[in-house]
DNA sequence: CAAACATATGAATATATATTCAATTGTTTA
DNA sequence: TAAACAATTGAATATATATTCATATGTTTG
């Protein structure tokens, strides 16, 4: 039993549309969007993703506590340190299509 | 000269991020995501969508106002209405990549 | 041109939420 | 166990923004 795709159809469902949503929206913001791509390949502790981008330590972890509740990263202890990584694949397929729509967007330009 | 996805690497650029932020910004509403679903694979005049959605036409204006500058969707005039149909494919690559992530986080369901 | 229809726009408001600051909890080690 | 380090939490605030209502713009047709 493999994981597929769901088709789009089954998509109208009220519960879906606000669970897609929820996600789209906590990767709306930059600061968030920042935290997600610097745990996206590999673990990174919480002040070290802090130091990296320039934010309160306090901001970053108020953020990693909505990206956890949304299972859009793990946390892993490891001494006093809390490493967060990215949750699974899907995460960057989604950014990587994002980003080829933006390259589209660049390709035309004119309006 | 094909159209590529660009490499995760390049994403760090604050440019890029913040277009990106952008643009999961506005999938990250529930009735803007309903708009952009329901212009997903044809042409829908803006009433098609507020009867269909019961949102007013105002509010569906407004946000395919956002959606628009966006590039999310294009627009077309036939006589007195103005159809809506999702820019690119992209956009449905996203959401259904977004809804196999979902797909997994069901599969856990333990915390 | 006037009337009817479809969409867009602007202002006002209510709500959500990103950020900061201060205090707290949890973990190691001296 | 105290001190140092790391992360979390809560309250307060400032800002963004979703929605509504009223009005305007654009388009067809009588």
């Amino acid at each position: 039993m493999k994981t597929e795709k769901r088709p789009l159809n089954k998509l109208g469902s009220e519960e879906s549309v606000s669970k897609l949503a929820d996600l789209f929206r906590l990767m709306g913001d930059t600061s968030r969007l920042r935290i997600i791509l610097a745990s996206l390949h590999e673990p990174i502790s919480v002040s070290d993703i802090a130091e990296k981008l320039e934010l309160s330590q306090s901001l970053v972890s108020h953020h990693l506590r909505l990206l956890r509740a949304a299972r859009v990263v793990r946390s892993e202890r490891r001494g006093k340190q809390v490493f967060y990584v990215a949750a699974d694949a899907h995460i960057q397929c989604v950014i990587e299509d994002m980003m080829a729509h933006i390259g589209e967007l660049d390709h035309e330009e004119d309006d």
